[in-house]
DNA sequence: CGCATACTTGAAATAGTTCAAAAGACGTGG
DNA sequence: CCACGTCTTTTGAACTATTTCAAGTATGCG
């Protein structure tokens, strides 16, 4: 029943490992983390704002978004976590909820007390370092939205997205070739992108016949990459992938 | 000649006792830190995209912008840092830079190394939990900007900044009143805005016309707080004021 | 098979941009 | 201390990307 608990914080530590490096004791103490399973509904909030959280949340399966909601109704998606990725691993030291999660597919996630994290950052320095990064190239995403928000046309933000998500995916292993499975709706996905579910459509569609690329309801294909990235002016370094992994 | 060092490390003490409990011999270990100071003249950058810097930069005086370039020459900004504040304390662990800083008016930073800062993370976990911290609590200024980049029209959006800057900086003991000196170009607002020089110009008299506040070359004056800060839909909740301190 | 949800398309309205030029502020040197 | 050049702010008018409203067509689930 619960098999696959172990498996996804496999899957957090080689996260982890891509920017940070850590010793056979530490990966093990990230491997040996207590957690218990949970499955968050299709569109339903599984962490409230006002909420004081005491556990983290790891994405086992499916898709989730950090969002806010604007007193007009209107919703703003300010975070997408794809299977490996903590939603909030933010919430160990900032345990008061700002944003809400929520799960745009049906998804599974698997709950870790914070202060089993906690107990890891001070017995293991490198292992808060890697944490702290783990926040800091969250936080970096963030900032590369809010340049395509700022300045970036209904066009190019799209395909940045799409850039985006397809390295994402590839770097967890979730990717086949060019494509990969996102089932996120043209209603959520216009929140994501500051556009209107309308305007986005018309996007899409402007860039399926331009051949870049196509949207399914349940996954991406990317015919033409380059043309995609240049059109996004799509540069991954924001991502960090290709970090030093510095030794503490 | 270097006599404002301690006062500014002290000032970076206070905000980082804002939001995480520290003791005696952890305050005096960031008192202690080792750092040089530098001036950053205007409309200048002084860290640079693609660099890989081995100091962090501590705001003294003066106003820092974090931003992005775009291929058309459009420039988004996409963090302002007040005296007090760390402008990249990210850096420590992510040391290849990806958005540059640029002074918004003559400023006085000073350099700490990330040696020093990682070392002090390694010996006082709490130390290291504070700086990750101050990091998630940048990154939520961050989602709250995406925010009103992706649902806000022009008005709301001038509003929320005005009351942000005003709110960073009154606890950092820097406003008179409801009134601060926040010395920014119309043009360079206008790009942490993600609007024209032009529109925002059009915004700012609306703003002033309604009585709600005037923003002068060199300050903003607020004249009705509760009137802006409702047009913003303006909740400081995200600036974590109200944490809890936990003890580490 | 029918209902609900998601996607698609059209036409009108608008917030914000673009281009262009004038007016005001500010420091510097004659 | 006035004249001059530069930079910032202000204003106008035409234009456009995106929104809004509204209706229709797929798609999938029970």
């Amino acid at each position: 029943m619960r098999d696959w608990i172990k498996p996804a914080l496999g899957r957090f530590l080689d996260r982890l490992l891509l920017r940070s490096a850590l010793g056979a004791t530490e990966r093990q103490a990230i491997l040996d983390l207590p957690a218990r399973a949970m499955r968050a509904d299709v569109d339903h909030d599984f962490v409230h704002v006002g909420d004081k959280v005491t556990h983290a949340c790891l994405v086992v399966d499916g898709l989730i978004a950090r969002f806010a909601q604007i007193s007009s109704g209107e919703r703003s998606i300010v975070a997408l976590h794809i299977p490996g990725e903590m939603a909030d691993l933010h919430s160990v030291v900032a345990p008061n909820v700002t944003w809400a999660l929520h799960a745009m597919t049906p998804s599974t996630i698997v709950q870790i007390p914070h202060a089993a994290l906690r107990d890891l950052t001070v017995r293991f320095p490198a292992i808060a370092v890697a944490f702290w990064r783990d926040c800091v190239t969250d936080a970096n995403v963030l900032a590369q939205w809010t340049v395509n928000l700022a300045r970036k046309d209904a066009t190019a933000r799209v395909a940045h997205l799409l850039c985006e998500m397809l390295t994402r995916y590839s770097t967890m292993g979730l990717a086949q070739q060019q494509s990969y499975a996102f089932a996120i709706t043209q209603t959520n996905l216009a929140d994501a992108l500051g556009l209107t579910q309308v305007h986005l459509n018309r996007t899409l569609k402007r860039i399926k016949e331009a051949g870049l690329a196509i949207k399914q309801p349940d996954r991406v294909i990317i015919h033409d990459l380059a043309g995609l990235a240049a059109l996004a002016e799509f540069d991954p370094a924001y991502l960090q992938l290709v970090g030093d992994r510095a030794p503490s």
